[in-house]
DNA sequence: CTGTTAGCGCGTTCAC
DNA sequence: GTGAACGCGCTAACAG
């Protein structure tokens, strides 16, 4: 077992609520008396006990961070940004992941419920109707990174998918491109697929460029749906000057596929990625990509919780702006 | 203030006590009874307070995870593996970074003690004299992943970086490499530094090549350690046939210079890296690397971790098993 | 300046 | 089958 304030106590003959001042260091007591106690609690090895605290406090100043099952070449990044925040105000992380698709969310939740967490930062995980109920009746502030809920229900932080498509794609048309395909997004995912799409079809429309749905190929983000991407377009002919791509990964994958059939990237064909993750910086060619200011995000969302934490603020909803990252995966024609 | 068994209690016209058993389904009391505590406690979106219980039961149900604060490509996949071990047995998972050179281990040692964590995984943080004595002094079981500590004084979990790096180089021995550099490694790091000179030196020696000491370029593992070795080895007219890197990105660094300066890898120089991370079977030439078995590492760490807590046993070190992935970014000349 | 006491939410005897 | 009462380690009045 480990020493308690009343093991302290006891051996500097003092009461514990003595050795609780001068151990949060309160006041009203004398110097002799401070000095012993904290070296009879040094000597004795004493680690207060923030689990009777939390009870008592009904506060734990925890944290709880819940993201999906991934390897991805980012997430550290938000996950370094959330603890740099936490632990500045004296908070500790708690973390749990919620499977690929975010599916166990709801059981996560509750298990951070049961731990008494102040708050709780989710991140690329769409929230859907249940899950919103679920958050809603625990009643613990929570901020959404990189994904939103369902009808704006809960409050995110995230750059605007719609416009970084638009960016990107436009990018591509004001380097002399116009026949430009979008390869990897997913069409059913609300937060990162749906937007992209409507992102690059509207700049294409905005620059008179007509759509093609043949350009377009669905995937999941991935190496390997960049890799299929490529081998559809050489299968069906479809010649293209420029692929957008919604995740550096897929950029990988496509220019992966034309390093093996002879392609030259970007001589041959221009690719732009989107997550600025830190290989985009390593490869040969370096990848042209749209940057999310993770670290930030995840800084910045856990500030704001932690503020609405301490003050019951509510949490407003921020759209955080991305850049474009120029590197050497496009060629400019103009 | 949430619902506890008190009120549940109240409204169901029972004890505190009877709460308790059939939330915790101990038997002992009537279906009817049963049914309708559930039902109460469902009703008032009960959930049972971890800390609490941890205060009676003096256990946690917590595991702590001490890393460095990095975002490096492989180290979500330890902690995949550590939080999937510690959610099977029941166990959260609390997430401290001890800063890039693991400066802030003690600090974060002790915050986990006064969470009363039931165990710690540490991991890539080298345990000094002092670290070693905190660690026996807060008596929580604790096991380091992919380092040690001085004096082999806390269990381990790790590959064998001697033999690793032996085997990179003696495997571009007997692809018909003579000339090979040793690229981004620090001399002063016992963990990953020194015996990855050793194994490289050895493997040498024991090949009966002469030891080069210009060949060795010092760094820090990351890419510009690569670039700045491709430099000097290009500046320096040493004419290589082959580089021992010791990370991918190490590699990548050097494969960036490379195709700077019109180098074909592996055609002019061959280039073997180290970490098997996600990125390096995606980039062009994929790259011949060092697997360490990173996912399993944590899990299995985690797992001794647990099974030291419940069963009172001690952690036994251990070194688990390379492997060396054969890819494209090695010439065979033989 | 210091001690006593009452909880915080819960598990756990020990009675009944 | 069920309840009363105690204690886990600590904070927070309140009393002196």
């Amino acid at each position: 077992m480990a020493t308690t304030i009343k093991d302290i106590a006891k051996q500097a003959n003092v009461s514990i609520a003595t050795v609780s001042r001068v151990i949060n260091q309160l006041g009203g007591y004398s110097q002799e008396v401070e000095e012993n106690v904290l070296k009879i609690a040094k000597e004795l090895n004493y680690h207060k006990n923030e689990n009777a605290i939390s009870l008592v406090k009904n506060v734990s100043n925890i944290i709880g961070i819940i993201m999906p099952t991934v390897d991805s070449f980012y997430y550290s990044n938000i996950v370094n940004g959330i603890e740099d925040a936490a632990k500045k105000h004296g908070y500790s992380v708690i973390l749990m992941h919620a499977g690929v698709e975010g599916e166990n969310f709801k059981s996560c939740l509750n298990l951070m419920a049961e731990r008494r967490v102040d708050g709780i930062v989710a991140f690329s995980i769409f929230v859907e109707q249940e899950g919103v109920a679920l958050v809603k009746s625990l009643n613990i502030p929570i901020v959404l990174l990189s994904t939103e809920a369902v009808e704006d229900s809960i409050p995110y932080i995230k750059v605007d998918d719609y416009s970084a498509a638009f960016e990107a794609t436009d990018y591509l048309v004001r380097n002399g491109h116009q026949r430009i395909g979008l390869a990897g997004v997913s069409p059913i995912d609300p937060i990162a697929g749906i937007p992209r799409i409507n992102g690059y079809r509207d700049a294409l429309k905005q620059n008179g460029i007509p759509i093609e749905e043949e350009l377009i190929y669905f995937g999941d983000y991935n190496f390997t749906s960049g890799k299929k991407a490529m081998e559809y377009y050489i299968q069906n002919d479809i010649a293209l000057t420029a692929i957008f791509c919604v995740s550096d990964e897929t950029a990988l994958g496509v220019i992966s596929e034309c390093n093996k059939q002879n392609i030259i990237v970007p001589e041959d064909l221009s690719v732009i990625g989107y997550d600025n993750s830190k290989i985009s910086s390593m490869v040969t060619p370096t990848i042209t990509t749209i940057s999310q200011p993770f670290y930030e995000m995840g800084n910045l969302g856990c500030e704001s919780l932690i503020l609405s934490i301490l003050k019951k603020k509510e949490i407003l909803s921020e759209i955080v702006p991305f850049t474009l990252v120029e590197r050497n995966s496009v060629k400019k024609l103009l």
